[in-house]
DNA sequence: AAGTTTAGTTAGTGCTCACTCACTTGTCCA
DNA sequence: TGGACAAGTGAGTGAGCACTAACTAAACTT
C-alpha cells in the first residue's frame, strides 16, 4: 500500500479514536490499533501526534463543509439553508465528525497549531454556508448557533434521554430535523413564534 | 485551614487549570502547585483526579446558574432573557466557566460520571431560564444554541480575530449582546429578520 | 546482479502521571 | 501530661506514554 493511502486510511481511523477520547486521552499506540499498523509507523506518516491530529481536524471540517455543499447542490437561499440542515442531521447519525470538532474547539484553548485549523474549518464551513444560501448574518448565526446546540445534544446523548428538558433542548435539532418534513427550517430560522 | 475551607479553594484552582487543559491535559501537580498545597493532599481531599473534576464541573455549572438567577431576578418574559443575555456575556469576560463546561461536554464522551454532571448542568441551566424568562420552548433553544456559539467563540478567540467572517459570527454575540442597548434581545431571539 | 528507494517492524528509552504509604505537626480535650 | 484526631507533607512506585534507532523485506532501476 502506498504511503498516502495508508495516511488516508490512518486518518479515518485516528477519526474515530479522536472523536471518543480528544487528543490528549487518545494514545497513538490505540490509533496504531484501529488502523492495523505499528505505533511508530504513525510517526513516519505525520511526524507527531499533534500534527495527526491536526490532520484529522481538517479532514473532519472539509468533510462537513463537503457534505453542506452536496446538500445545497442546485438550491438557493432558506431551500439550501434548509438542505444543509438535513445534512446536518446525517452527520449527527454518525458523530464523529462532530465530536471532533468539538474537541478541536477545546483543544484550541491551549495549543495554537490547533487553534488555527479549528479557525480554517470555521471559516470554511461559513463560507460554504453563506455562498450557497446566500443567507443574511443573522440566518446563518442562528443556523451555526443551533449547529452548535446539536454537537452538544449529540455529546451528552440527550436524543435517547427520556426527561423532558432533554427533549425539549433535542427535539427540534435532533428528530425534528431529522424526520420533520417541512416545519424544519421555519422552526430553527425563526424560532420565535416557539411552540412552548 | 479546614478541610472544607481547602476543598473549595482547590476547586477554585482546579477550575482554572482544567479550564485550559481539559481533564486529561491537566495533571494533579498543575493543580496541586496553583492552589498551594502538596499534589497527595488532592488526593486525600477529592479521592481522584476525576472526582475533583466533576466537582468543578458541577461548581461551574451551578455558578453559571447562579448569574443567570440573579441577573433576571425581578424580571419576566423577554427582558429576563436579555438580562441573562448579558448575563452571559460577562460570563464570557472571564471564560473559565464556560470553558470548563465544553471540555465537559466532550469529555462526556467517554465518561459516565462526566456526563451525568454535564446532563445535570444542562438541566440545571434549562430549568432556571424557562422558570425566569416563562419563555416558550423555541425561544429558549434559540437562546442555549447562541450560548454554544458564543462558547466555541471564546474556545476560538474570534473576538479578538481581525477578518470579516469571524466577525460575523462574533459580532452579534460578542460585542453586540455585551454593548449593544436594546436590539440585542430581538435579534437573537427572532435572527431571522437579518441584518444581512 | 547490485544499488536504491519505499513500506513497515521490533525493541527499546526516558519521562510524566495518578495514586500510595508512612510520617509530622498542631490542636483540642480529659 | 498524654492521647486522639485533623491537616498536611516527602518520598516513592508502577504503569503508560510519545518518540527513536536500528533493522528487514520487497519492489524498482540501471
Amino acid at each position: 500500500m502506498s504511503a498516502d493511502e495508508r495516511r488516508a486510511l490512518v486518518v479515518r481511523a485516528a477519526t474515530t479514536a479522536f472523536a471518543e477520547g480528544g487528543y490528549e486521552g487518545t494514545s497513538t499506540e490505540d490509533v496504531a490499533r484501529r488502523a492495523g499498523i505499528s505505533q511508530p509507523y504513525i510517526f513516519r506518516l505525520f511526524g507527531s501526534k499533534k500534527e495527526l491530529f491536526v490532520e484529522v481536524v481538517r479532514a473532519c471540517f472539509r468533510r462537513t463543509a463537503a457534505a453542506f455543499e452536496r446538500a445545497a447542490e442546485g438550491l438557493e437561499g432558506p431551500e439550501a439553508l434548509e438542505a444543509m440542515g438535513v445534512a446536518y442531521s446525517e452527520l449527527v447519525k454518525d458523530p464523529e465528525l462532530l465530536l471532533v470538532e468539538m474537541h478541536a474547539f477545546t483543544a484550541s484553548v491551549h495549543d495554537d497549531s490547533v487553534r488555527e485549523v479549528a479557525r480554517d474549518g470555521m471559516r470554511l464551513i461559513w463560507g460554504v454556508a453563506r455562498r450557497a444560501s446566500g443567507a443574511g448574518t443573522g440566518d446563518l448565526q442562528a443556523w451555526l448557533a443551533m449547529g452548535m446546540l446539536i454537537n452538544v445534544v449529540a455529546a451528552l446523548g440527550l436524543e435517547e434521554l427520556d426527561e423532558g428538558w432533554a427533549r425539549d433542548i433535542a427535539w427540534m435539532p435532533g428528530p425534528c430535523i431529522l424526520e420533520g418534513p417541512g416545519t424544519t427550517d421555519e422552526q430553527r430560522a425563526a424560532p420565535h413564534p416557539g411552540r412552548s
